[in-house]
RNA sequence: GGUCGCGUAGCUCAGUUGGAUAGAGCAACAGCCUUCUAAGCUGUGGGUCAUAGGUUCGAAUCCUAUCGCGAUCACCA
């Protein structure tokens, strides 16, 4: 596209005021936005904030630009003043030349190639147990986001990290070895990641159970959860872990290869995937000699006890530990040095973390830590924090079992759409094959777009039954508007072609603002990392063609004209709808 | 207690960065299929924008205080 209408109108109202006013005017002064549905035009100006240049009542000041609009610009056909609300009337010529040059651009809201690269992670599962919903909300968030980046003309390198170590992993290894009698994915035909999780919970049964006996013979709670065997055991599993020893590495990389084969499966259900896997078990020593090396400069401090920190109170945070008093690693330690080792990696210009809200403060902390060592990437870091997911009886919590599983659920819509469907009987004339994938379709459309509409930011609440509505604000509703126009279009025969001397009435005007605002909206959503305007925006587009397509027939339109700007007017709809749900990992199906 | 975030219709969410009479969906009710797919369209009811002040031509939006909810503040990850 040349220049945005928008662009134009402002400058010529700057042109306006410079002209009849004489003075210059801060372009920022000047706002242009669609008008709003209840009135008249398709611009407006408000003219509030040029009063101190007119020197005139609002209603005037409106009146002195929208009439020297008209006459000076070929694209402002007529106005009105309301208040201090000047609403331009914009040429149908215009819109018509918008329709024909855009309409069949399958590329139609890509933006322009910036020579950016972003590094975007996201998902980062422990390897103990199966991905649940809040999984779900932050791969859909890392999917979609990676798309628009992409869309809007970003190198994006999708990078998910596994956190493989530790504890947690040790603790279902244990649990496995001693009740497992060498149970596996394919004796028992178990998704590799549950039946790790399995262990998982098995391990913390009997400890529970360990402490039970322990507390009855006489110990202290505190001491009990010490000294309970089972918890020993998978402690001593660490260390042999950490030591190297064979026999544990062997069960450990068993074990996980389990949990990969179980994620990758999920992964592919849900139509998420990454470039690059990073592996704690690889990076968990690194960052070490980054916090040395801080301590020698001076930007970092040792305590008594040998411990080194980083001090923030100036930026008004508090002291965190880098290194423990014996040398080791924290948390924090390995991010800095997986920090480190992306950016040798990439040399990305920027570094999108996307992770819950509740990591706000240790993002906060990680980033100002690199500051303080004076690394260049630092400044590019960006912590995409989304809220948590909810559950209407408060948050998920594994041990009251009110964890969401992510196959289940996944499973569950896809079933609540095949019944839908069904119950409609629209897959007359599918065959199994081509059904089966309308109600992956439908239904997973159906999940994304309920996760993905809400603000990234904003926690949720996850309700069961809205999750899987086919009705009102869902994929199927914009997938079921697609659908309907690309039936008509099949029905239609030869090209179709634009005649730029068509009246357009208000529904197919407000269709064509529609569609102009696309590539605004792709970039304002790249910009603010959003891919909820993207689901509204579709949600509107599809919303707004509807009642265009109720009122005025399409294929038995009165007159040649009408019914060539009408398919080809659909046409570009469809073409949007379909780029617009791409952009939030949703298909959408030609029938249904 | 410190820090950060949130509070908009019965419920779930928008609100174009300070602009017009605060909008959608769900739920409820009333209409629209012998005409391009009714998973659709039209209409009705539903609001002290948590509360109280302030800033200005104008505040759901910015500032202050209060109330309520949540997250976080480990030599855990």
């Amino acid at each position: 596209m040349a220049q945005g209408i928008e662009t134009i109108l402002r400058e010529a109202c700057q042109e306006a005021v410079q002209t009849l006013y004489g003075q210059a005017l801060d372009s920022n002064l000047l706002q242009v936005s669609p008008t709003s549905k209840e009135h008249d035009g398709d611009y407006t100006l408000v003219v509030f904030p040029l009063l101190k240049v007119s020197r005139k009542s609002p209603e005037a000041t409106a009146q002195d630009i929208g009439g020297y609009l008209q006459e000076h610009l070929e694209l402002v056909t007529g106005y009105n003043v309301i208040k201090g609300f000047l609403n331009l009337k914009i040429a149908d010529s215009f819109w018509l030349h918008f329709l024909e040059e855009e309409g069949k651009n399958p590329q139609y809201g890509r933006g322009e190639k910036k020579d950016i690269k972003i590094a975007l992670e996201y998902c980062g599962p422990n390897t103990n147990k199966p991905l649940h919903l809040g999984h779900i909300r932050n791969m859909l968030l890392g999917y979609s986001l990676s798309n628009i980046l992409e869309f809007d003309g970003n190198e994006v390198i999708k990078v998910n990290i596994y956190n493989d170590r530790g504890i947690a992993i040790c603790k279902s290894m244990v649990a496995w070895q001693q009740t497992g009698n060498g149970e596996t994915p394919h004796s028992s035909g178990m998704k590799g990641d549950h039946l790790v999780g399995k262990y998982y919970v098995e391990f913390d049964k009997i400890y529970k159970k360990q402490i039970a006996e322990l507390v009855a013979q006489g110990q202290s709670q505190e001491e009990a959860e010490k000294k309970a065997p089972i918890m020993q055991e998978a402690q001593e599993m660490l260390r042999k872990w950490e030591a190297g020893d064979t026999e544990t590495l062997q069960l450990w990389q068993q074990m996980n290869d389990w949990v990969y084969m179980g994620f990758f499966e999920t992964y592919e259900k849900l139509g998420v995937n990454f470039d690059y896997n990073y592996y704690e078990s690889k990076t968990y020593l690194l960052g070490r000699d980054m916090v040395l090396e801080g301590l020698e400069k001076g930007v970092y401090f040792k305590k008594e006890d040998g411990s080194i920190w980083v001090d923030l109170t100036d930026k008004g945070l508090d002291q965190k530990v880098l290194l423990r008093s014996d040398g080791t690693s924290v948390y924090l330690t390995q991010d800095l040095g997986t920090a480190q080792l992306r950016y040798d990696d990439f040399h990305m210009d920027r570094s999108v973390y996307v992770v819950a809200n509740e990591q706000d403060y240790h993002f906060k902390v990680l980033k100002l830590t690199l500051e303080k060592l004076g690394k260049v990437y630092a400044d590019g870091i960006y912590h995409l924090s989304y809220g948590m997911v909810e559950l209407p009886h408060g948050r998920m919590k594994s041990r009251e079992g009110t964890v969401v599983d992510a196959d289940d659920l996944i499973e569950e819509v896809i079933q609540t759409a095949e019944n839908e469907t069904r119950k409609l009987g629209k897959i007359d004339g599918f065959d199994l094959d081509s059904a089966k994938e309308l109600f992956r379709i439908i239904g997973l459309g159906a999940i994304k777009f309920f996760m993905l509409r809400v603000d990234p930011k904003k926690k949720m609440l996850f309700n069961p039954e809205e999750s899987v509505d086919l009705h009102g604000q869902t994929a199927p509703f914009v997938q079921y508007t697609h659908a309907r126009i690309k039936s008509m279009l099949a029905k239609a025969t030869g090209a179709f072609a634009v005649d730029e001397t068509y009246t357009l009435n208000a529904d197919e005007k407000s269709v064509l603002l529609n569609l102009y605002q696309y590539p605004n909206i792709v970039h304002d959503a790249a910009q603010e990392m959003n891919p909820s305007l993207i689901a509204m925006y579709a949600y509107n587009l599809a919303k707004e063609y509807n009642k265009f397509y109720q009122e005025h027939p399409v294929l038995k339109a009165d007159t040649e004209a009408a019914m060539q700007f009408r398919l080809s007017l659909s046409a570009f709809v469809a073409n949007v709808i379909q780029s617009s749900m791409r952009l939030l990992g949703i298909q959408v199906p030609d029938r249904m």
